[in-house]
DNA sequence: CGCAATAGACGAACGATGTTCGTAGAAAGT
DNA sequence: ACTTTCTACGAACATCGTTCGTCTATTGCG
């Protein structure tokens, strides 16, 4: 027989490219690119196809779906926070510069943190964490109810204001302007507003407007977490005080 | 000029239904009834419009944008919330039970409160909670510092753990079950998880799953509110102690 | 070495989304 | 009565997540 030649008509797809070889961690890498290069609204499975030379329906046969896309990304940066080891008489200090590592890997991707806001924490790495954060508490003596408690709090808090900080910087984002002079202006624009409300129905606001826009976000971050562990302090005390001074 | 007849192909567009009357509140409330029957997920401009009997564009005339539509809606919810008249000598009180109707209010209004983390609060109903809980602090004598940053700090918290709870409001939604139920199962398999962990990388959570499990939504809500309100009140001693025992 | 089976890559398409445009008709001002 | 302004609305556009069917490169097997 024969052999048919192919008409020249009908070539072969793609003689020039070679397959491009996709993996899932090429694909979470390259979605963590573009969130941290264009914030998580950027973020669609056509424009990672695109950033890897192919078109969306390739990333399904490494990944089920966008939300576990967005998981694994998640879950990856949370890799980056760094974990002690327990030092019983240091796990004050220690749990403060987990969390504050916490909030500062999550400030630097932009606005991965909203994943966290939307599940129950089970990817190896935030079980790291936790376990992180759970050893540190009990060595020190905090009450298990109380340590189970706060890890879920301090999760939700780092998640939260990490979110929150992460609007600031999509709005900056485009705007042409650096962020300091992008925030200047944006709570000039707030104090303003606050100012030129009616001094009857809002005499507290309009008073303390440069109370109000004194912090900046590390401060205001600061702030909150200092309360939570000074609340949690007592509930150590509470549960009976241990030898230190 | 005998006046020509309209052919009778070329109707007038409807003869029977008499032009809706839409305005910016009929909307909101729409829009309103949908996120409370089905969720903010729910939510799109063509579902609003269905429910109003016409077509999306209609909208547009008395909301700029999706997002606008979505202010306004959060801002309604929030005028729920009770506002009381200072008692200095019950601020704390007082401050806890505004935080707690303010979380009843945002959850039994489904996912609304992830608006009020994506935004400055500048509606008018956001405003006379923040004067009101501002006036309650100021009147016990919280530091106008401090009371300024804790208005966000609550603010932030309440929205992002009612917003948390919504998310398991919305996967028990179509699940067929109660919410009750739904919840029991569904942490039974995150224990069943948690306890299926190797035990020489994740000891201390393995050992206090059951801990880590026992809280319902309301316990850890309150559980972190207390921690932010015991903090403030070492604010209130730093700053020098009142008349009160 | 040659052939069949399998897994991955990909074009095209579906349904749904937010938003805009142009038009038609009602309401209001003069 | 005429003109101007506002609003309702159909149609359309670009973009989204996802699926289907197909085609190809690789691998396992004899």
């Amino acid at each position: 027989m024969t052999e048919i030649p192919v008409p020249p008509w009908r070539k072969t797809r793609k003689v020039s490219a070679p397959r491009t070889v996709l993996s899932r961690d090429l694909i979470v890498a390259t979605g963590l690119r573009v969130v941290d290069a264009e914030g998580l609204e950027a973020l669609s499975m056509r424009r990672v196809a695109q950033e890897l030379g192919t078109g969306p329906a390739s990333l399904y046969a490494h990944v089920a779906n966008k939300d576990e896309l967005l998981d694994l990304m998640y879950d990856e940066v949370v890799g980056e926070i760094h974990v002690p080891e327990p030092e019983p008489e240091r796990w004050l200090e220690q749990l403060r510069e987990m969390v504050l590592d916490a909030f500062r890997v999550f400030s630097a991707h932009a606005d991965i943190a909203r994943v966290g806001l939307a599940g129950i924490p089970t990817g190896p790495n935030a079980l790291r964490v936790a376990e992180g954060q759970l050893a540190v508490m009990l060595a020190g003596g905090v009450p298990p109810r109380a340590a189970a408690l706060m890890i879920d709090r301090l999760g939700l808090y780092v998640c939260s204001d990490a979110y929150e900080g992460s609007l600031y910087v999509n709005r900056q984002r485009g705007s042409g302007k650096d962020l300091a002079s992008f925030l200047g202006e944006f709570f000039g624009q707030i104090a303003a507003f606050y100012r030129s409300l009616p001094v009857d129905r809002f005499p507290n606001i309009v008073a303390q407007v440069d109370t109000l826009m004194a912090a900046n976000g590390t401060e205001r971050f600061e702030f909150g977490l200092d309360l939570l562990l000074r609340g949690l302090v007592s509930h150590v005390q509470d549960a009976g005080p241990t030898t230190k001074g």
